[in-house]
DNA sequence: AGCACGCCGACT
DNA sequence: GTCGGCGTGCTC
């Protein structure tokens, strides 16, 4: 019998496809091919051998093997089949979000040369005329060890400036690195970081990497120093041999960040983010997979990377939404990190000073271990935290007379101020006070953001934008107005009522150019008075040892939303934030504005005790029957009209129909129309998770065979972060 | 997803 | 008479 392979594509199919595999090619799981596909050719990843041939289909041959190793090697094999499975999104997908993107084109799977360029000749050599080539040379004869070719590109020079430099022999590639690839060893000679007793503490409850498979919940308060605790028990326990993977959100994958492990670990520290381009993503997956002993610092997508011996992983800021996936293969990269941690038999730590409720409630029902690390590090005390109720108050831009004492006070006392306010842009609506028109997107079901600085109505869901007018564009009113609060007016009245101070906003409209949050925290790290206006970019990651004041402009959004996650996310910024405050020697204090002094989160919130509220709302989630108390999947469907949507779940709903699972909807979305999509969602809830598992599977496959109208489509999120 | 086949409208 | 629109079907 001739021998075959079941073999996965990477395209939105929820099928495998079978070939022939010639003689002479022995293929396992994991490994990359080349297959005829219809009349294409395609690169493939076997998933199984030696399968029984499908009848009445004539098979074709593999073309060949691009390697005679396994691109995914059995564990990642595993992990991306589980996934597959459990957020049921199609396996050729799954599998090639592991494969970087030049060998997902079928390019070779080897080391791109990266040559180092040094500088052999003197600027005095250039024409007079050669600007660019000049500051070129200069720049790279800054750098004695040479400067590599990405590196040359990143700082803004072109390639042909380079080629001229080289025909002139004023640059030469300096000799490669010495180290083989083949057996990497990474000299380390930072000891590991001096911890305090409570760090000491925390770092002894740690479960060591060849205990087998744990979880543990490190909930550390703001300012406690998890960061150390990693380090240290990274340094202590991580054997040369191993790997490590720290995930991290996007934002916290700081130059900061990677050089504070790169003191105690030097090139051991390898990091992986979004900004990589193709071939440093296969520079950097070749080590991965060639099992170098790299301690990988990455966000989301580093979890599905082909390690080889991986012995433990750790997940910092883990209640960080950003970790769920909002599109395509929607997994989560910590609950994927768990169950790899499960499949290597090592642990994983999650760490957070407010963690996500999951978390914590698994901490409760003794699946993790937690441990607390309930003191700051160093000299820091924890801020105190107080309501200020502004009902019947007036406010500027947002801020009330008592908190703009407490400013005068801080600045006053020679200190720095934060103020947090949740929308960038100067106002979240522009509207007429004659006719009372509010201007809405023309695209979606929203209204438009008065963007002052550059005079534009923007719509923050999709791209639209439009000149900001003076009069009302229907009535042509002069009473035509910013309401509500941004980050922009913020910025303004305090620059009004501070006219000494700098006044620094923070937010994604400032600090959009490259490098130019870089220029900020630098400014502030001076230490001289100042104020610092943001949003939630304010809250992650960024230490600000001056501030000794936060002011939450207004803490109400969260309470009352439809979304049952949202108070979590609430109490989890507003601790964030104000966690920012009195990091140094000095005692920071956060006043909160709302018209709710008396809601009993609130009332919470001014013990600084996050696992009270979090104890609170898990009450809350189990009387509602909410996750992560039941299992929650959700099948979205977006078309050109809501009629379509509606319908597309409609038709999804009978199929649903199984004892011990609630279906609630379909109805539309909270925000209907985006970018003139109109979305709806049929909610899924259950106490079995494996009798949703399977009826999921068997729905998205007879909804596979099923074609809807063009322009239709449906979707299935499991375990969903965003419900509206 | 990609690609080809196929059947109806405005062009040399 | 053809170029090309995107509806439909298929890929081992």
């Amino acid at each position: 019998m001739p021998s075959t392979a079941r073999i996965a594509l990477n395209r939105p199919l929820r099928r495998l496809f079978d070939y022939l595999v010639p003689e002479g090619i022995p293929l396992e799981p994991g490994q990359r091919v080349k297959i005829p596909f219809g009349r294409q050719q395609a690169i493939g990843l076997v998933v199984e051998t030696n399968i029984e041939p499908p009848e009445g289909i004539t098979l074709k041959p593999v073309l060949k093997a691009l390697e005679n190793w396994p691109a995914l090697p059995n564990e990642t094999f595993q992990l991306l089949s589980w996934a597959s499975d459990y957020y049921q999104h199609p396996l050729g997908e799954c599998l090639f979000t592991a494969i970087p993107p030049a060998l997902r084109r079928g390019r070779p799977a080897i080391q791109k040369n990266d040559d180092r360029w040094q500088a052999c000749g003197s600027s005095a050599a250039l024409p007079a005329k050669a600007h660019k080539q000049k500051n070129l040379l200069e720049w790279i004869a800054q750098h004695e060890q040479g400067v590599k070719n990405s590196e040359i590109t990143k700082a803004g020079f072109t390639r042909p400036q380079l080629k001229a430099l080289l025909e002139k022999e004023l640059v030469r590639v300096a000799a490669p690195e010495s180290a083989s690839p083949q057996s990497q060893q990474y000299s380390e000679s930072i000891a590991a970081p001096t911890l305090s007793p409570a760090q000491l503490n925390a770092a002894s409850q740690l479960p060591l990497p060849d205990e087998g498979f744990s979880a543990s919940l490190l909930y550390g308060i703001t300012g406690s120093g998890k960061t150390e605790v990693y380090l240290h028990y990274l340094k202590q326990n991580l054997a040369t041999e191993d790997q490590a993977l720290v995930l991290v959100p996007e934002i916290n994958l700081t130059p900061q960040t990677v050089a504070r492990f790169k003191r105690y670990f030097g090139e051991r520290i390898l990091v992986w983010h979004s900004a990589l381009n193709d071939s440093e993503r296969l520079n950097a997956w070749l080590k991965i997979r060639n099992g170098d002993p790299i301690i990988l610092i990455g966000t989301r997508s580093a979890v599905l990377l082909p390690f080889t011996a991986l012995k433990t992983l750790i997940v910092d800021e883990e209640h960080d939404s950003s970790y769920k996936q909002g599109e395509g293969f929607r997994y989560s990269g910590r609950d994927v990190a768990v169950y790899r941690a499960h499949l290597n038999r090592c642990p994983v730590i999650l760490g957070s000073a407010t963690p996500s409720l999951e978390s914590y409630h698994n901490a409760l029902a003794g699946k993790y271990r937690l441990i607390k690390l309930e003191e700051r590090a160093g000299e820091a005390l924890p801020p105190s935290i107080s309501l200020l109720d502004i009902r019947s108050r007036p406010l500027e831009g947002g801020l009330s007379r008592p908190a703009l004492q407490a400013l005068k006070k801080t600045l006053e006392d020679g200190n720095q101020a934060l103020v947090f306010v949740n929308r960038r842009g100067y106002a979240p609506v522009m509207m007429c006070f004659d006719c009372g028109h509010m201007v809405e997107c023309p695209r979606c079901d929203t209204r438009l953001t008065y963007h002052r600085r550059d005079r534009a109505m923007r719509c923050h869901h999709c791209d639209y934008q439009a000149a900001a007018t003076d009069t009302c564009p229907k009535c042509k009113s002069e009473a035509f107005k910013p309401v509500g609060q941004g980050t922009e007016q913020t910025e303004d009245i305090l620059a009004a009522h501070f006219p000494d101070t700098p006044i620094v906003r923070v937010d994604r409209d400032s600090t959009q150019r490259k490098g130019s949050i870089q220029t900020i925290l630098e400014q502030v790290n001076t230490g001289e008075p100042c104020i610092l206006v943001g949003t939630q970019m304010l809250a992650k990651g960024h230490d600000f040892p001056n501030v000794t004041l936060v002011v939450v402009i207004n803490a109400d959004g969260g309470l009352f939303s439809v979304d049952f996650r949202a108070p979590e996310q609430l109490i989890q910024t507003l601790l964030q934030v104000s966690g920012r405050a009195g990091r140094g020697t000095k005692v920071g204090k956060v006043v909160v504005q709302t018209c709710h002094s008396d809601h009993p989160l609130l009332r919470t919130l001014c013990n600084g005790h996050y696992l009270d509220m979090a104890d609170q709302l898990l009450g809350e989630r189990e009387a509602g029957q909410f996750p992560p108390f039941r299992a929650m999947a959700i099948f979205r469907a977006e078309a050109d009209t809501m009629e379509q949507s509606l319908q597309i779940l409609d038709s999804i709903k009978p199929l649903t129909n199984t004892p011990g699972i609630e279906v609630w909807g379909p109805l539309p979305s909270l925000i209907a129309r985006r970018a003139d999509r109109h979305r709806a969602q049929l909610v899924l809830n259950t106490d079995n998770r494996r009798r949703l598992n399977k009826l999921l599977t068997s729905v998205c496959q007879t909804l596979e065979q099923k074609r809807f109208q063009k322009g239709a489509k449906w979707m299935i999120d499991v375990d969903p972060q965003e419900t509206g």
